[in-house]
RNA sequence: GCGCCUUUAACUCAGCUGGAUAGAGUAACUGCCUUCUAAGCAGUAAGCCAUUGGUUCGAGUCCAAUAAGGCGCGCCA
């Protein structure tokens, strides 16, 4: 797990202090505290691969000018044993610093020691987070932005996985409380229509299933057949689910009371809705660590015995028959129902219910979630009652997702190409490919709100980037098959230092950033940093393509040194993509 | 009314804890395939970093105000 850019930075913090230390013995500068000084990556190549802002920060304590102090720290360095081999003063007083050929060879040797795990690092010390993403609904399919949460919170667990975390992917299922209410009203309502003799009747003349639910929806899909009050969902699932019900148990439940036909309708469709979410997540490559109901919470008392302990704290109050937190306590705008005039608890209590259990039972270090960006109102009142059961609410963190516009022909598009519905999860995957998906909604941070190019994502040119990857990845495989056919053994053993031309130490520069880039990723929880990292890489890889023959090249040594790079170069895309989940084709 | 987010090239967006001449991709224009995959590369052009103040050696980055856009403020989830 060495990143070398990390210990090279390190070795030069302790190369500059020592050298001040040195000053500092010699009566050369005051002997003040230091400063704290940045070690940065300059922009600007020609400024070297790393610069100490030393001399500025320290021109107020020694009382000199910048330049000055520069000169007197250079004065004292001796580089002999370190990874560079120059410094040079430069600007206002940066003292700018260059890498030794050795530590770019090193960087290629190290990437194919580690191989498949090069870019892990240990920053997360094992310290475990809990990331929950998606937990969309189960009384519909998910939408897209499903899709966008879906691929952030997918990746950012692994991500942080790749930093050393221990990260857990949870969906948090909502199979209780209202929305469930409103899905058995609606399934009752539905199963009575195709029960009645009209609407068996519009189903009989349909030619199939699908027919027959989009008779029963309206032939536009807007005005039914049969009217639907507000508070109930209208899908076609739902009628799917109650004709389903119909065909293999008849209409049994037509007499049953209204509560006992929801019952049955419910337990009959919840399961399949819920297997369903699990199935399509699944196509779209995430696997979920644990599955948690929100009905577990309820059946096990949990829902109450929070209510009861936030009681304890004081922190509630009662007010025309509801039960009441004082928010206000912990700096929250207003305060909130816990418990309805009619004895049962708004959707917060089980959500502080379910967050005490992944910080406190279960015990997690770290909770993330992923949420869409028209819950951010909700995050400051569940942190305040968390910090009122004595919770560290630092401990949760919320990624908030602005809302994902997806685009076709350079308008908005809201409806599916294929189905002519609205657009789901299930639907853009039918559209789009899977890669392009995943890659896409990674490409810009979260809290950005985006345009999807639908046309782009399926566009097979250098206009799609998750082409422009690929294809990066495949010309490699098939440089490297070439060369190999052509009589270079895979270990040969190669003159690294060789490889010094501007396109070739650009290329391992980035290569060696990957560790870091992760630990960036993980530390922001950022996936798209690693989306852009692989872009870049692509870059340069072709870029060194162009200029720099393999197979051509003016010497054996030189062919094996850039052979070595190239598999490199392939290790490191591979595992980029491996954190994205994207694939890497080997032909295109 | 109160709170959160956003504002950088014609378009979509990067810009790590403040650092040297603000970057990429699209679109536009110009070149490069008898040579390892042209799904590629090189080049040109394009900017009052929304506005105004402040903090300091130094601000796209931090603070305040203003403007424009998005979202939230239920005994809905």
């Amino acid at each position: 797990m060495a990143d070398l850019i990390k210990n090279a930075s390190q070795q030069l913090r302790e190369i500059i202090e020592n050298s001040i230390a040195g000053l500092v013995a010699k009566q050369a500068v005051p002997d003040e505290a230091l400063p704290t000084f940045n070690i940065e990556i300059p922009a600007d190549k020609s400024h070297g691969d790393f610069a100490a802002n030393t001399a500025m920060v320290c021109a107020k304590a020694f009382r000199m000018p910048p330049r000055k102090i520069a000169e007197l720290i250079c004065g004292e360095i001796n580089l002999e044993g370190t990874p560079f081999y120059k410094w040079e003063i430069a600007g206002p007083g940066f003292i700018n610093f260059f890498l030794s050929k050795k530590w770019f060879s090193d960087v290629v040797e190290n990437v194919l020691d580690e191989g498949d795990s090069y870019g892990r690092t240990n920053m997360g010390t094992g310290k475990k987070i809990l990331v929950e993403f998606v937990s969309a609904n189960p009384t519909g399919p998910m939408h897209v932005g499903n899709a966008r949460g879906g691929a952030i919170g997918d990746c950012l667990a692994s991500v942080l996985d790749w930093a050393g975390y221990h990260s857990e992917r949870e969906f948090y299922v909502n199979d209780a409380g209202n929305q469930i209410e409103k899905f058995g009203k609606s399934l009752s309502l539905r199963y009575m229509q195709v029960c009645s003799d009209e609407g068996r009747k519009i189903c009989d003349e349909a030619e199939s299933d699908e027919k027959a639910c989009q008779a029963i929806y309206g032939e536009d899909g807007n005005s039914e057949a049969f009217p639907m009050p507000d508070d109930t969902y209208r899908g076609v699932d739902i009628i799917e689910h109650a004709k389903k019900y119909y065909d293999e148990n008849g209409n049994k439940l037509e007499n049953f009371s209204e509560e006992e036909r929801k019952k049955a309708l419910v337990e009959f469709a919840l399961p399949k809705n819920i297997a369903g979410l699990e199935r399509d997540l699944k196509k779209y490559r995430i696997v979920y660590d644990t599955w948690y109901k929100e009905s577990k919470l309820h059946e096990s008392g949990e829902t109450m015995k929070i209510v009861e302990k936030l009681k304890e704290t004081g922190h509630t109050y009662e007010q025309e028959g509801a039960i009441w937190f004082r928010a206000t306590d912990f700096g929250v705008d207003k305060d909130f129902v816990l418990v309805r005039a009619n004895g049962i608890p708004t959707y917060v209590v089980p959500d502080i219910a379910y967050h005490y259990d992944k910080l406190v039972t279960r015990g997690f270090d770290k909770a993330i979630n992923v949420l869409g960006a028209d819950h951010h109102g909700y995050v400051p009142r569940l942190k305040a009652a968390l910090e009122a059961l004595g919770v560290d609410s630092g401990k949760l963190d919320v990624v908030l997702m602005q809302m994902v516009r997806l685009l076709r022909n350079g308008e908005v598009a809201k409806l599916s190409k294929r189905s002519g519905k609205a657009i789901t999860l299930v639907t853009l995957l039918e559209e789009i490919p899977i890669d392009a998906a995943r890659f896409f909604f990674n490409m810009r941070e979260a809290n950005s709100q985006f345009e999807f190019d639908l046309d782009l994502a399926v566009e097979q040119s250098s206009q799609n980037p998750v082409y422009y990857v690929q294809y990066a990845h495949a010309r490699l495989c098939s440089l490297i098959t070439n060369l190999k056919a052509d009589g270079l053994a895979d270990d040969v053993n190669a003159n690294l230092e060789l490889l010094d031309t501007e396109r070739e130490i650009e290329l391992i520069r980035h290569i060696a950033s990957l560790p870091t880039e992760v630990n960036n990723a993980a530390r922001t929880y950022d996936p798209a940093k690693i989306t852009k990292y692989s872009i870049e890489l692509a870059t340069l890889f072709h870029r060194f393509y162009d200029g720099c023959s393999v197979k051509n090249a003016e010497t054996e040594e030189l062919k094996a040194a850039r052979f070595t790079l190239c598999k490199a170069v392939r290790q490191t895309l591979r595992n980029a993509l491996t954190i994205l989940k994207i694939e890497c084709p080997e032909k295109m």
